[in-house]
DNA sequence: CATGTTACTGATACTATATCTCAGTACCCC
DNA sequence: GGGGTACTGAGATATAGTATCAGTAACATG
């Protein structure tokens, strides 16, 4: 049910569809996301393109989102982080740690979510859900 | 089960009991503090009270989350918001229009946690569940 | 393949939010 | 009511992200 890795979008491609110029520092961009499975920050990309200026990344951040092939998540201490959108509607995990962040789905969270529904004054319009984990890694690390 | 009200904390008592001065400042804020049950920013507070100095109410209210009697709520644009803590384990609703911020409690929730925590690999230490919604005020706004 | 339009880029300035520093103040215990 | 010390406020600083704008390069068109 978790752990979900395949059905990567072709970042590229959804830059054609939406009438986007697919450009060198864009190209750079993606080709460095394409990797991050664990989640990433833009200051992080910024920082491993230093031939790219912040204000392109964060444009370009910005673009994907936009289009639904990366997902936001504001961490507890403000931070933003992103992840690639590998399923439609998802929750995340993640790791107090080491911050990497995961993707999970569970049609349980949707019933649930309705019936609560019921009893909340006012219009659902949308949830969020995140756990809180130590991950297998840290897990690990912390065992030595 | 939702919508809960009573159950107020003494602020400045918890002040006292945590070791901490009670000071006109700290006053000021907290009296002002205890009003808001639909949460608040710092921003927010600090205008309200143009004799205090804004260092002194970000240092305010993170004595308050400390002690556990507010809670820290960052929204998805990664703004800050805070809400007087009414109950214990609690989740929020936040009104994407008027930006209200409200709590409830549904022991499903729990129940589902524990559940889904079989699945999730790595050790689950938390949790955060929030609803967004369009509160009563605003969809009788939007009905006129 | 040359060209023109225009979306895009990067440097920099700027905004917003929150924290740090430090000299002066006032709380509270005795 | 005096003294040690936690607390305060002003301003400087840190951090994250956005706006501006002149120059550049992508790409549709012929």
């Amino acid at each position: 049910m978790n752990d979900v890795r395949p059905a990567r979008h072709d970042l590229l491609a959804v830059l054609e569809d939406n009438g986007y110029r697919v450009t060198s520092p864009r190209r750079s961009i993606i080709s460095l996301l394409e990797d991050k499975f664990d989640g990433f920050s833009a200051e992080q990309i910024s920082n491993e393109l230093p031939g790219v200026g912040r204000a392109t990344v964060y444009r370009t951040i910005k673009l994907l989102l936009d289009a639904g092939v990366i997902c936001k998540l504001v961490l507890p201490n403000g931070a933003s982080k992103y992840s690639l959108a590998r399923v439609e509607h998802h929750h995340h995990t993640l790791c107090i740690r080491c911050g990497t962040v995961g993707e999970f789905r569970d049609a349980t969270i949707e019933r649930l979510v309705r019936a609560i529904g019921e009893d909340i004054s006012g219009e659902i319009v949308g949830h969020r859900m995140e756990f809180h984990v130590v991950c297998e890694q840290c897990l690990a690390a912390s065992a030595t």
